[in-house]
RNA sequence: CGCGGGGUGGAGCAGUCUGGUAGCUCGUCGGGCUCAUAACCCGAAGGUCGUAGGUUCAAAUCCUGCCCCCGCACCCA
C-alpha cells in the first residue's frame, strides 16, 4: 500500500487560531483518518510559520523577544486542533533546530546547484509602515502616502525562478492533477505561461529568520523558509538512509498531498516545485487549493471582529458536529459559509432525525424491547428488500470511498447520507414493530439484524468524520471502537461481519434533538444574535467605491428614512417578566432588574427609571425588552438588554407593560 | 477591455468540461405510520436554468453580445 502523506498550511502566528484553520486542519485530518483506515502507512503534519519581518514587529512592539513571542502564540494551534480531534503526527514549528538545519541545507543545495545569486532587489519601499509594497499596491495608493514612500535598493539573494518557466510548464503537462480544483490548475498555468521572474529569497532590513549559511547580513525569506517544513519534518532533504520517515513518505513512492487555502496556491504550486526540482527532489503530488469561508454572509475580517475561534463552537455544538458541518456544508475547493443557524439546521435534520434516530428506534426500541437486546444471528432468509439495502450499503461504502479518494469530503457525506436515508426506509417498510406483535420472530431478528450491520456500516463509514460519535454508535452496537492498523484494510465491504450474540448497549441518543429553547441558549453562549429567518445578508445594497470613510453609511435604507422589515426585524423584541427589581447604589436614575426572558437564567437589565418608577413598583410587570441589543456595563454593572419606555413633559415616564399575562420569551412584533 | 468567482422552483446547492426527459437538501401543502429524538415514510405544488442573439434535429450545457451580484488595501486557511 502506497504511503500517504498530508499536510496543512503551517499557520502564520502572528494572530490566533479562528474558524479558517480549523478548517484546512479538519479536512487534512479526514483525509488522514481515512488513508489510516484503510491501512495505509500514513502520516499527518500541521505546525506553525513564525519567522518574518511581521512577528519581528509585534513581539517589539510588545516589548517581548521574538522566540518568547512566537513561544506563546505556536501552543493555541496546538491545542485548537487537538480539541478537535485532528490527529496529527508531527506538529512543526519552523524555529525548531530541525527545521533551520534543514532549510540551510536546502539552501546550499540549491546554491551548488548554481540556482542562487546574490544581486539587488529594487521596489518600493514605505517608511511609515516599514514594508515593501508592490506595483499593484502603489497604484492603490492615495497622493500622501505616496509620498512617503521610496524606491529602494537592497541587496538580496535571488532564486533563478525564470529558468524554471518551462520545466514547470513541463512538469504541470506531466501531471494534469498536480494542482486542484481544476479550474485553479488553470489560473496557476496563466501565470507561469507569462514567464516567471526570478525571485528574492532573502532580505536584510530585519533579522528575524533563518541566516543565510555563509552571509549573516541575510535572512532567509519566508516562503522558502516556510515551505521546506513539508520535508524537514521528514527528516529531509536527506540522503536515502539517512531520514526513514522522508524516504517512506517523501517521493515519486508515496502519495503527498498539501491541502492549503486558495490564496496561498501560488506559493505551493509554482515556487516549492521549482525550489524541489532545483534540488533534485520529486515535487509534491498534489496540491489541493480549498475555498474561503464566510462568517454568517460576512467576509472574515478584523474590522468585523469576526475571526471566531473554533473553541467556543466546539464546546457549543460538539467537536464532531462541528467536524461535520464543516465537511458537509461547504463544496471542498468552493467558498463555503459557516452559518450558525445552518449548524443547528444540519443537526437536527441530518445528525439527529437522520443517524441519532435510526440508532435509537432499533437498538434503543426494537432490540431492547423485543430481542433482549442481543444481535440476532441474521442467517436467516433474505428478502429482495433486505437485499435492496445490503446493494445500497455496498455501492455507498464504494462511493464514499471513491470521493474521499478525490478530496470531495461534502459528496462522501453526502454518499453516506443516502444509506442513512435508506435505512430509515427500510424500517419502515419492514414494519419491525408489526412483525413484534405478530411474533414473527424469525423475521424480526433478520429485519433487526439488516439494520444493525447496517448501523455498523455507518460506524466505519463515518469514522473519519466523526470519530467519537463513530465509537460512541460503536459502543451502543456492543463493538469497540476502531482501530486503524497499518496493512489492514477496514473499509466494510462484506456484509455479515456483526456477530449474532452480540450485547447492545443502549445508551443515551447519540444526537439529542434541540428544540428552540435549546438552540436559542446555545446561541447565546456564543453571542450570535441572529433574526430567526433572516438569510445571509449577501444581498444586501452594497457600498458604494466611494470610501468608506464614515461608519455611519451602514444602513441599507438610510438615503429614503425608511427601515425595511429585514432591518426591523433585527431587532428582537420579547416580553420579559420583572422577577427583581433593586435601586443601583450610588445612582439616582439606575434600577437593576431581572428579568426572565424565557431563557434560562434571567437577564440583568440596567434601566434609567428611578425617578418614575420605585423598584418594587416594577417587580411582576411584563415590560418590552429588546433582546439582542450589545450588552454593555453601566455604572460597573452588565446590563444585558434595554427596557422599552416613553416618555413626555407631562406626565413623565412609562414603562411600555402587557395588560395581559403573555409568557416571558414572547417576541414582540 | 485589470484578475477571478457567480446568476438553475421560497432558501442553499448539483448538473455545464463529455448538448438529448431539470436533480438534491431544506421549506410549504396533503396523506400515512406509530418502533423512534414532535421523529420516520409516501405524495403534491412550485423553475421560460440572468438576458438577447447564434450553432444544432436537439442548448442550463457550445459560440457571441449585454445586464447584475461577489471577492481582489491591511488581516487571513
Amino acid at each position: 500500500m502506497r504511503p500517504f502523506y498530508v499536510t496543512t498550511p503551517i499557520y502564520y502566528v502572528n494572530d490566533v487560531p479562528h474558524i479558517g484553520h480549523a478548517y484546512s486542519t479538519i479536512a487534512s485530518d479526514v483525509l488522514a483518518r481515512y488513508a489510516r483506515m484503510r491501512g495505509r502507512p500514513t502520516r499527518f503534519l500541521t505546525g506553525t510559520d513564525e519567522h518574518g519581518q511581521k512577528i519581528e514587529q509585534k513581539a517589539s512592539e510588545l516589548g517581548k523577544a521574538p522566540q518568547a513571542f512566537v513561544d506563546e502564540m505556536s501552543p493555541p494551534f496546538r491545542e485548537a486542533f487537538e480539541q478537535l480531534d485532528c490527529s496529527f503526527d508531527d506538529y512543526i514549528r519552523t524555529t525548531e533546530p530541525r527545521h533551520e538545519q534543514k532549510v540551510a541545507q536546502l539552501w546550499n543545495t540549491l546554491r551548488e546547484n548554481g540556482d542562487i545569486y546574490l544581486g539587488e532587489y529594487e521596489g518600493w519601499y514605505s517608511v511609515s509602515d516599514e514594508a515593501f509594497i508592490t506595483e499593484h499596491e502603489m497604484s492603490l495608493l492615495d497622493e500622501v502616502t505616496k509620498s512617503k514612500v521610496q524606491k529602494v535598493k537592497e541587496s538580496s539573494y535571488f532564486f533563478k525562478l525564470s529558468a524554471y518557466t518551462d520545466r514547470l510548464l513541463e512538469f504541470y503537462e506531466q501531471h494534469p492533477t498536480f494542482v486542484q480544483p481544476e479550474g485553479r490548475f488553470n489560473e496557476v498555468k496563466a501565470f507561469v505561461k507569462e514567464g516567471l521572474r526570478d525571485l528574492s529569497i532573502s532580505r536584510t532590513t530585519f533579522q528575524w529568520g533563518v541566516p543565510v549559511p555563509g552571509d549573516d547580513k541575510h535572512v532567509m525569506y519566508v516562503w522558502l523558509d516556510a515551505l521546506t517544513n513539508y520535508i524537514s519534518a521528514l527528516g529531509g532533504p536527506a540522503e536515502p538512509g539517512e531520514a526513514p520517515l522522508f524516504d517512506q513518505f517523501w517521493g515519486k513512492d508515496a502519495d503527498v498531498i498539501h491541502i492549503v487555502g486558495k490564496d496561498i496556491l501560488r506559493f505551493h504550486a509554482i515556487y516549492w516545485p521549482a525550489f524541489l526540482l532545483s534540488a533534485g527532489i520529486e515535487p509534491p503530488g498534489q496540491v489541493w487549493a480549498h475555498g474561503w469561508l464566510t462568517i454568517n454572509g460576512e467576509k472574515m475580517s478584523k474590522r468585523l471582529g469576526n475571526f471566531i475561534p473554533p473553541g467556543p463552537l466546539a464546546d457549543a455544538f460538539g467537536v464532531d458536529v462541528v467536524r461535520y458541518y464543516l465537511m458537509r456544508e461547504v463544496g471542498f475547493g468552493q467558498d463555503g459559509d459557516f452559518a450558525h443557524k445552518n449548524v443547528l439546521a444540519r443537526y437536527n435534520g441530518e445528525l439527529a432525525n437522520g443517524l441519532g434516530n435510526l440508532l435509537n428506534r432499533m437498538v434503543t426500541s426494537i432490540v431492547k424491547r423485543n430481542l433482549g437486546g442481543i444481535v440476532p444471528a441474521g442467517d436467516g432468509a433474505i428478502l429482495p428488500e433486505d437485499q435492496a439495502l445490503i446493494d445500497t450499503a455496498k455501492r455507498v461504502a464504494e462511493t464514499t470511498a471513491t470521493h474521499l479518494q478525490a478530496i470531495a469530503p461534502h459528496r462522501a457525506l453526502d454518499a453516506i447520507w443516502e444509506l442513512v436515508g435508506a435505512g430509515n426506509r427500510y424500517i419502515d417498510q419492514t414494519a419491525p414493530w408489526a412483525l413484534a406483535k405478530s411474533g414473527d420472530t424469525e423475521r424480526l431478528g433478520q429485519v433487526a439484524y439488516t439494520v444493525l450491520e447496517t448501523l455498523r456500516w455507518l460506524s466505519v463509514l463515518i469514522a473519519p468524520f466523526m470519530p467519537t460519535k463513530s465509537a460512541e454508535l460503536r459502543a451502543q452496537l456492543g463493538l469497540e471502537p476502531l482501530a486503524p492498523a497499518v496493512g489492514e484494510d477496514q473499509w466494510p465491504d462484506a456484509w455479515g461481519q456483526l456477530a449474532g450474540g452480540t450485547v447492545t448497549q443502549p445508551a443515551e441518543a447519540l444526537f439529542p434533538r434541540l428544540d428552540k429553547k435549546a438552540e436559542a441558549a446555545l446561541l447565546e453562549s456564543l453571542g450570535v444574535h441572529e433574526t430567526t429567518d433572516a438569510p445571509a445578508k449577501k444581498k444586501q445594497a452594497k457600498k458604494s467605491k466611494s470610501k468608506p470613510t464614515s461608519e455611519t453609511k451602514k444602513g441599507p435604507a438610510e438615503s429614503n428614512g425608511f427601515a425595511t422589515f429585514d432591518d426591523f426585524m433585527k431587532v428582537e423584541l420579547k416580553v420579559g417578566l420583572v422577577l427583581e427589581a433593586e435601586a443601583v447604589p450610588k445612582s439616582d436614575k439606575l434600577v437593576k432588574l431581572a428579568i426572565d426572558l424565557g431563557e434560562d437564567a434571567p437577564r440583568q437589565v440596567l434601566a434609567g427609571i428611578r425617578k418614575h418608577y420605585a423598584p418594587e413598583q416594577l417587580v411582576g410587570k411584563r415590560v418590552v425588552v429588546v433582546a439582542n441589543l450589545a450588552p454593555r456595563k453601566i455604572m460597573g454593572l452588565e446590563s444585558q438588554g434595554m427596557v422599552l419606555a416613553a416618555s413626555d413633559d407631562e406626565s413623565g415616564l412609562s414603562v411600555l407593560a402587557l395588560e395581559k399575562p403573555i409568557a416571558p420569551g414572547t417576541r414582540v412584533s
